[in-house]
DNA sequence: CTTATTTTTTATCATTTGTAAAATTTTTAC
DNA sequence: GTAAAAATTTTACAAATGATAAAAAATAAG
């Protein structure tokens, strides 16, 4: 997906706001397994995804909670950082070779501060990451695991071709067994 | 909590900026169990909280799940409803009789689209809650029932005694009565 | 103050989900 | 193509949580 489409599909920017926020952006290519950001770490990157797909995950003592899968079109960025510039509580790694888009939040937010319809366009895309991530809360509670795993296979059944089922499974808010037993069941 | 310190909370504004905000929002007071926003309608209203306690909930078949509680200094909408101007996933029910600033999204989008300073308060807003919901998507997988109750104890003690123990339940994820049994093991 | 209503707790049992370990399948690297 | 590594499934068992019903406690209403 190239910038424009990614950016107009958050909010449709005027020609020359799109020009200003694309002359800070520039191209970069990574390797399969490569983290574009470490948790722990304040890192102000901004990445697009031309084409790929990545996950965030969270570390926990004995094991990792993937809670974001991000592909072609989507926007990824370790959003502790980006909102507070504090460390993120977040992993987010390759799990293909990706092409991406980059920028930096200090650029981002000097337009942000210059440029009304690029501040709103943040705006824009903050607030439709937010609906997604509430309804996800909500949703993950009144389902059994079962559940989820029918909706996602039905909304989404691509990300289960590209993806594999221990990270779908901590996605999904169960254990790799759970999944595997579902799976099971279901044949 | 006043209206001016609501606003600063988010994100400071410029005086000429707040003003704007300002002229727009009026004061209105309700009674304890009265309904802000209904699933399933489209409503454009934005409330900040004065003083009282509310909560957003959505319904399943046989249940209510619970997922947010607004307090003094909290912004208060229907998130799909302010978002996308569509139908919203959620009630949101006062808890106590409490005095609301009201505006609404109508007034405010048209001020997000003149004033850069508004824009980006909206931003700052979005982002903010956008953590937020993050850290509890991720910490509600992390953690058992009784580390999220143990937890909630040690963030908010006040919420345990302004709110009743079967919202406190679903909000944290578990039925009233895990929460029951997690308790009477703490005593 | 007394009664009615709502909320919370307690108890029992069923179900779901997790843990651990082994077996199998798939993928990767040489 | 083969060996090694990684991912997935399967099994058995344990633990956590849910469902239901009833008792107790707290709150609200007259």
């Amino acid at each position: 997906m190239d910038i424009d489409a990614i950016i107009d599909n958050v909010y449709v920017l005027p020609e020359k706001s799109r020009e200003r926020l694309k002359a800070n952006i520039s191209e970069i290519t990574y390797p399969r397994g490569h983290l574009l950001f470490k948790v722990n770490k304040i890192s102000s990157r901004i990445y697009f995804i031309k084409t790929g797909i990545v996950r965030a995950y969270a570390e926990t003592p004995d094991n990792e909670i993937t809670f974001w899968f991000g592909k072609e079109g989507d926007t990824v960025i370790s959003m502790k950082s980006y909102v507070y510039d504090q460390k993120g509580y977040e992993n987010i790694e390759l799990l293909e070779p990706c092409e991406l888009y980059q920028t930096d939040a200090e650029d981002l937010r000097k337009l942000f501060n210059e440029d009304i319809h690029i501040a709103n366009w943040g705006r824009k895309f903050a607030e439709q990451e937010l609906v997604k991530v509430e309804e996800r809360l909500i949703f993950r509670q009144c389902r059994t695991a079962m559940e989820r795993y029918k909706e996602l296979i039905s909304t989404d059944p691509a990300l289960l071709q590209r993806v594999q089922l221990g990270h779908i499974a901590s996605y999904l808010g169960m254990t790799q067994v759970s999944l595997s037993r579902i799976r099971s069941e279901l044949k």
